[in-house]
DNA sequence: CGACATTTTGAACCTGTTCAAAAACAGTGG
DNA sequence: CCACTGTTTTTGAACAGGTTCAAAATGTCG
């Protein structure tokens, strides 16, 4: 459904083959979402470096894998447009997903510790990613500071945004939960310049439920729940945040106060 | 009480005065940890060049903190002797356990993002850290392409740690996260050398379980019933492990087989 | 030894799960 | 455009695992 049309309009048919740089002709100092991937402040010259960063890029259909778990680790990813969700499986049927990405965030920071990818990552609506070898990441890294100290901001933002998923799986409540979730939601959106209470989730109950720790019925539930209390209204996919303030003094409120 | 020897013996009142690396006179060259922290088959000239990234060493005693949410973050720490946790806390009461670092593990990596450090660390016996100064860590790393991946790897393994932390709270009953934790730590214990079975445990029933999501009470019924089921055996702090084959099989078995 | 913290165990309770069925929706092909 | 099939979502009712409150037992440390 719901088609990205920089990814249609970018290639109609060939979706895995990877677009060259050359081919693609736009660099990362042209890219609208530059100041998510790349450090800020930063010297022309600089930039001029890091536009060699980007390799290639790659269209992922909805469904699709970007990579699975047990791929070799060769790139990073940087979203340019659509939504993933990364998951970790294991032999018996136990799956979790560990986060849902979205345009301007990276993927595949969890290939380098082993060489390998150890989660999989799922694209969740028709999505286009820029390409970044990792081999060619540390060089530069190695010759541009800046650039050194951003690639260690953000993993080690994502240790700490982990941090929170493990606050909230291990203490919160299920109408907690979801609060922080559409919350958390609702502000990158807005980081992204959309600035309604307007939310279309990318992802199924199911998905929702398994990053959350809950079942698709909860979730469900829950979120009938906080529409009949006027928090929020709920029409499918489309969810809309109509009293930001009560859903954020629930989940700083602690665990009190039902 | 159990008091780590070695930083009982290397000194014995000035607990919050770090110790330089002269007045210290070990390097990490003659760490019998140093196969932990430090990256493999390196040339000896890398060596005696990494041998600089220790510039202190600090004491800290059961109850105190390494660092606190807040705190700038200079450093990232190598654990010498003893245990910490780190736990993230909320203005409401809320908090979480989010890890048990021992003797060759790193921490602090929480800190590069923001520059401040957003979990707490807390020694939970008596315990020695290196200190290793993040700016002298880039520069290093700058120079020496082993290091700076070395350090990737560390931070991209902590991430996937917490992946199964996440997948842990997110999709396990009370009987396998216990199993996992318990099995968790032997693992770790045997890779420095422990072989026996027995695990001291050196955190509470109570830190347990936030770092499981369950309650104290919890924590120790499972125990206790474990125990009764003849996989493992329980005198307060000291577990033995009994039946590891039976414990893994009921993490890899799912969800299912009560 | 005595004060305090930790751990164990019991019983009632509650939140979220499970099983089940109906409703809403999406994509397909006539 | 509409009927048809399969998927997703909602809602209900019974159930279960973990929580809560409470008290006793065990350990720890000064």
């Amino acid at each position: 459904m719901t088609i990205s049309s920089t990814a249609k309009a970018s290639l109609t048919d060939l979706s895995d083959v990877p677009l060259t740089f050359a081919q693609v002709g736009a660099a990362c100092s042209q890219c609208n979402l530059r100041e998510l991937c790349l450090p800020g402040g930063i010297t022309p010259e600089e930039f001029a470096r890091l536009d060699q960063l980007v390799s290639a890029r790659r269209v992922v259909r909805k469904g699709d894998a970007l990579f699975r778990h047990g791929d070799e680790f060769l790139s990073i990813f940087a979203i340019r447009s659509g939504t993933f969700k990364t998951r970790v499986n294991t032999l018996d049927g136990r799956d979790q997903v560990t986060g849902f990405q979205m345009s301007g965030e990276l993927i595949g920071l969890d290939g380098i510790g082993t060489g390998s990818h150890a989660c999989d990552a799922i694209a969740l609506e028709d999505s286009e990613v820029c390409i970044i070898a990792y081999a060619r990441l540390t060089e530069l890294a190695a010759e541009v500071p800046v650039l050194q100290r951003h690639f260690h901001r953000l993993m080690s933002r994502e240790i700490v945004r982990e941090h929170g998923v493990m606050l909230l799986l291990g203490s919160m409540r299920a109408e907690e939960r979801l609060a922080a979730f559409l919350l958390n939601l609702l502000q990158r959106m807005q980081a992204r310049g959309y600035s309604s209470k307007e939310i279309v989730l990318r992802m199924t109950r199911e998905e929702i439920g398994s990053y959350l720790g809950l079942k698709l019925e909860t979730v469900s539930r829950t979120l009938s729940r906080l529409a009949d209390d006027g928090l929020i209204s709920v029409r499918q996919r489309l969810v809309c945040i109509l009293d930001q303030a009560r859903l954020r003094a629930m989940i700083e409120n602690g665990p009190h106060s039902h």
